[in-house]
DNA sequence: TATGAATGAGCATTCATTCAT
DNA sequence: GATGAATGAATGCTCATTCAT
């Protein structure tokens, strides 16, 4: 009755013996399964509407198995965040092969942005912090300085680079990395809240708000 | 223990003589006491995580009140978001004195925005709709029907009109209205998660975006 | 949009002008109304699911205007149940016509009995006492003093007279009246509960128990 | 104050060592408790007037136990009737040992009748279906599907066996089976309300009863 | 380690009763 | 007298957390 979790179970053989990822191994599998099925429940349902129960079901758990993983809901959210935040963000801040133009840069960052984040549960995840902010100082907080404060310098200097290179106009831009970053988080939650009503192609509209930006007219 | 709401308390002259806002105009202003505690409530805790207790003790009225006024906590929370949104669009979209040019409209536009939505309870209420349109699908409904199409049909007029007249070089922006709109909504987003890491000058960024966008420069 | 209750209205001409029978008759009126209301719903619902709301909606007054007639939802059932039975109990026991043979006035008995309790309201009555009884020892006690005592004496002298005429054989059955009245107690019950199932010729159930009794034949 | 459920407790020796007994015994003991606590009840407060807390504190088990075994109240008290109901049955229509007359047929049914369920908390539980009858349904569906006309047809088929075999004399008594069991129920009615205002010898009532029915005198 | 039965605090909702109009 | 808005105690049900197995 109940259900493994599929999609990560690419461990090992048979399934009481695991030969060479053993003891560890499983442990870390079991806790992935459980971070995945609480991120598909946060996301659908919020904090305070998701039930454990469900969690567990859907991990193919037993319900008190996650209390081996995690102190309680609230730490279980936290962690999740961080989870899967940090890889995505170590990814999209590695990544600046410091070569090309800035606008160059700035696309290669859009399209990371596009593939890791927008049109994926990361992308809902970020819809869910912004819901759950107010709630969740910690996790405010850290989604601020992990990621906010942290894309804005990062925006801020490509920005400044670029005013300094001349590919950009607009010196007051350096001052609101935000501009430069809005119609990201706007795809993002449109994406999330009305992709239903009226799609949207987000990496097209991306593409129109760079051309605002660099006043030029290239393809992706 | 009983608090009487203040802020509503706009009809007779003192607080303990009501001759003529007999009957009506009671259960009215009882009804904007609930509404006004609710919406403090439910942004501050999510819909979920808000106790209908919590909401009556806010309002100085007792639990049972409340279901005098509405259904349940579900329909309370839709027809808190019609009660606030409709007049705020209603404002929102009669201002536009059709005098001017296309950029002295909309930045009359987000003057206003600035005015009734940033910086307000309004502007929570929106990262609230953000945070609980996933589970209240006609809520997210009424507000893309509402606000995002309506506003999204008029950005497109007026880029469109400002394109006609030269003021807006960027052509391909009439297909993306969401670009001009994005800082505004990142900065109701930013004041209602992040103002006390860093406040931010919504309006001086949204001069700035206007900047970018009609090239020019003017003070407000 | 308060409904007038239309079955008892048989007073007056005008609504707000009753000439002869002021103030008294209309509040005698009312408080019938409020009976008639009252038994509809607690033979529906039972004492503890009854809402004094849909009572008051049913009797076509406001809810106030009960606690004008009754002091309680306690007090109001406990004098439902004496204004109705006692006036049958006054009927049924007040017939007799000391004329003709014991089985006649046995067949009376059971004629009124079956014209004024079963298949009427009443009888619906009496399930509900028979249901309300162990939470209502009021009502039980009232109930088995002016009813049952007195039945069972009733029929007990009936019984003994039968016997003392030859018309009845078993002489125990003096000391058990209650199987005399069984098959009219039972009939009540099958009304209420099974008629849908399969519904019951009372009448003829009687007859048949009394022959049984009186060992002749008859008809009604 | 945890009550343990003693009249249940067949399974083991010592009340704290339960060695064989465990999970699923452990389990159906307490469902057993839940049962026989519910049953005390509704039979002493009828359905609607019930607490869950009441039952669980009567049954020994935290008020969130019962949701493990029942859906709700209602169902609870659906089964309840059913778990009561059934073995009952079952036994009372197993018994007759297909030797002798009819009347000692009759007798050892009435016989058991009174056993099992007169002076039991079975026949409460008669009482009860009786009371909840019209809001219950489904109840009252079963009681007449499992109980009533199986009795009939019992009846029926042992009172024509009478008439064949010359032991009843009244032939239209197979029509109405209802008369013989009048009293029987009469009767449970009776213990359950009157008891304490009059006692009822039951058992020397039905024998009144069948003397009447079959004509001759025995001793039970 | 993993399980899931058991717990009981917590909360939405109902409804008898009151009382200002 | 009548009214019905307001009250708040009462109660069914949920669900995070614990712990014996």
């Amino acid at each position: 009755m109940t259900k493994r979790s599929t999609k990560l179970a690419a461990s090992s053989a048979a399934d009481g013996e695991a030969p060479a990822s053993s003891r560890a191994a499983r442990a870390a599998e079991r806790r992935q399964a459980i971070v995945d099925a609480a991120m598909e429940e946060f996301i659908a349902r919020g904090f305070a509407a998701t039930r454990l129960d469900d969690i567990a079901k859907r991990a193919g758990v037993a319900k008190g198995t996650i209390y081996l993983h995690f102190k309680d809901k609230e730490s279980m959210f936290e962690e999740l965040v961080r989870t899967v935040i940090v890889p995505v963000v170590t990814r999209l801040t590695t990544l600046p092969p410091p070569a090309g133009s800035v606008r160059d840069l700035v696309e290669a960052f859009a399209s990371n942005f596009l593939k890791e984040v927008i049109n994926t549960r990361r992308g809902d995840l970020v819809r869910l912090i912004v819901a759950e902010g107010p709630r969740f100082p910690s996790v405010a907080d850290f989604y601020y300085r992990e990621v906010v404060s942290r894309g804005m310098a990062g925006m801020r200097t490509l920005i400044e680079l670029g005013i300094a290179r001349g590919e950009i106009r607009q010196k007051d831009l350096a001052r609101y990395p935000q501009i430069l970053v809005a119609p990201a988080m706007i795809a993002v939650i449109w994406q999330s809240l009305f992709a239903r009503h009226s799609p949207l192609d987000a990496q097209e509209m991306l593409r129109v708000h760079l051309d605002l930006i660099f006043g030029e007219r290239r393809t992706t």
